[in-house]
DNA sequence: TATGAATGAGTTTTCATTCAT
DNA sequence: GATGAATGAAAACTCATTCAT
């Protein structure tokens, strides 16, 4: 008896994990209503609280789902080759989480450059394991002689999770860059900066 | 006699503006508290009605303010020279705006980064001026062979601006890029991105 | 095969009895919460619902019950005898009961206490017959030259159901009186109050 | 300029704590309806939330300004003469107080008879002084071997208070006893319980 | 003009009650 | 009959805005 049941309910607490993302990602914590959550969800405002103490428990939730997203990702790309390429694998492999779930990919983008300082500590906590595959990624390539030396690497990873974040959003907002170009671009700014012919 | 009555009433104002850039800044548009924002300003409540119609009045002038002095230090760059060089001074002389109303700089950057829609395009509409000058940068910097030529120079501008705010929000709260060396990062870090050495 | 269901079911119907009393007694009437009754009686919140129609409903049960419970040992009384004796013997067999059902009696306590206007007068009511014995008690003792004519004998009665329930209930507070002493103390303090040496 | 403004203001917080009282006394703390208070008092509902930081805190602040009477009242009484004297006089001069406060005064005696403990436990600490004023004629009246002494005089005294307010309350729902003679019954009962003039 | 108490619409949160399983 | 998730009316609480002083 309980199985359709427990199943009913995991299905209206994704409901509300995906229309929090949404009310989240658009209003941030504080704009965010949980009227419009719920209704979004197609339930009612004391269903919330069947599966989150408080409004805040909620978000938390919602951003510890995406960091977590974030960090899963993190191990599906090359373990070896040049650094542009894992750095534009690894974009790659979480574009298509975030284009699978685009709005807990805006709560993430949202939280890490202009959250509060608590909430960005819990993301970039949250993120660690992600924002270590980064950081060694970048030291490996340092250590190989491709990359610079110069830079501190786990700021680095954590500017590289930043930019990476920003390219979505203008693409999502402007159209630029397209987004089957985004992986390369993103990666190619970040290791090649803007000088013509970088290499030859 | 009415002299020193403006005057006060000028120095309220600019208490508020300071203190919503405070607010505004640490906790967006929606989490900010007009009784916070007036006690750290030293007033009462209500004498923010005497300045400002509402909320959104005092929001919109200090984010106006904030683009505003973005778009005078655009002016004070070199007209001419490497596109490294003249991105650094950009951000030079931004920097030194910033470092002196740091509140209203983090609130130009957090809703550049991720305000809501609507936001974000008065933030760039406000900023139009600034935008351009970045993008004529990096337009003149392609003609002249330095940069790249694959990709838009506005979007690139508006990335450049994001990219700047990303390290000065980094070396705010993570120490780095150290404060001196904030200009020199930024420029070196989007134009030669972290190729080692490429050439020299 | 209906022998154990129907067993079943009573045993339900009496936890949850049991459980609302306990509940009723430790925050009254609106603090009670149905979820904790439920729970605390091993059953769903809903399960509430198949006994009675509401909180009100299982609220007047547990009082009608407990009011049951005081007018049933009021019957269990000496015939005759000293007044101060037969109140002994009042609180004795009352106490007998409560100690079994400490809840209960607590929720009589309470509600006779302190209980808003409607519910005092339903407790009033369904004590109707246990106050008509002691308030016949007093009477007689009263015509029997024992007690003092000067008080009307039914608020009297209440009076005195009032007082051993403080007693009984300060005795569970704070250690006095010692249970076994109850009924004794109650009823001396009740009928020769505190003079010393009462009738030497 | 504060002046008549402070004074409407602490107007205003006493029609809160006026109405309050009422409502905790006709309902009990779960029970009251903030609504309902600040209606009562003639002001919004937020303008309870300018005087007091919850539902909680003005409860509290009710219960206190309660036991502050009842401690304040116990001190003008003879500090001399015989046990019953004083008690009655003890009952007069709360009751003086108390019927211009009726619904501060049905606080106290409901929390004090049917408060939760954690209430309890606030309303007897809060009432240290005056417990310790009655229990002192007591232990007096016991050493002038005018009172039995096989009773512990702290308890004894919560018994008194809680049997003066029983009475009290017994007026005023019955009629008896009728008001002018309570402080007379309250401690004659109390006293001498309720052997046919004992001695006289 | 500045003040800050009052306001009440708008939110979050609670919880008695319903009902599909 | 028992269950417990969903419901939504009702309660607590917040806070931008008003306005008498």
């Amino acid at each position: 008896m309980p199985r359709v049941t427990a199943q009913a309910r995991e299905a209206n607490r994704r409901a509300l994990l995906d229309a929090g993302a949404e009310a989240f990602a658009a209003h941030g914590h504080a704009g965010a209503r949980i009227d419009e959550i719920s209704l979004a969800a197609g339930l009612a405002k004391g269903t919330v609280y069947n599966h989150f103490d408080s409004k805040d428990a909620l978000f938390e939730a919602i951003l510890r789902e995406a960091c977590a997203a974030a960090d899963a990702g993190a191990d599906r790309i090359p373990a070896s080759g040049p650094a542009e390429a894992r750095l534009a694998a690894f974009v790659a492999v979480n574009l298509e989480w975030a284009s699978e779930h685009p709005a807990l990919a805006r709560v993430f983008a949202r939280e890490l450059l202009a959250g509060d300082d608590a909430t960005r500590a819990l993301v970039l906590g949250a993120s660690a394991h992600c924002i270590g595959v980064v950081a060694s990624i970048l030291e490996e390539g340092a250590r190989a002689g491709e990359l610079r030396r110069d830079v501190p690497f786990e700021p680095l990873a954590v500017n590289f999770l930043c930019h990476a974040n920003v390219l979505v959003g203008q693409s999502w907002a402007s159209g630029w860059p397209p987004r089957p170009e985004l992986p390369g671009t993103v990666a190619s700014l970040f290791v090649r900066g803007l000088l013509s012919s970088p290499a030859s």
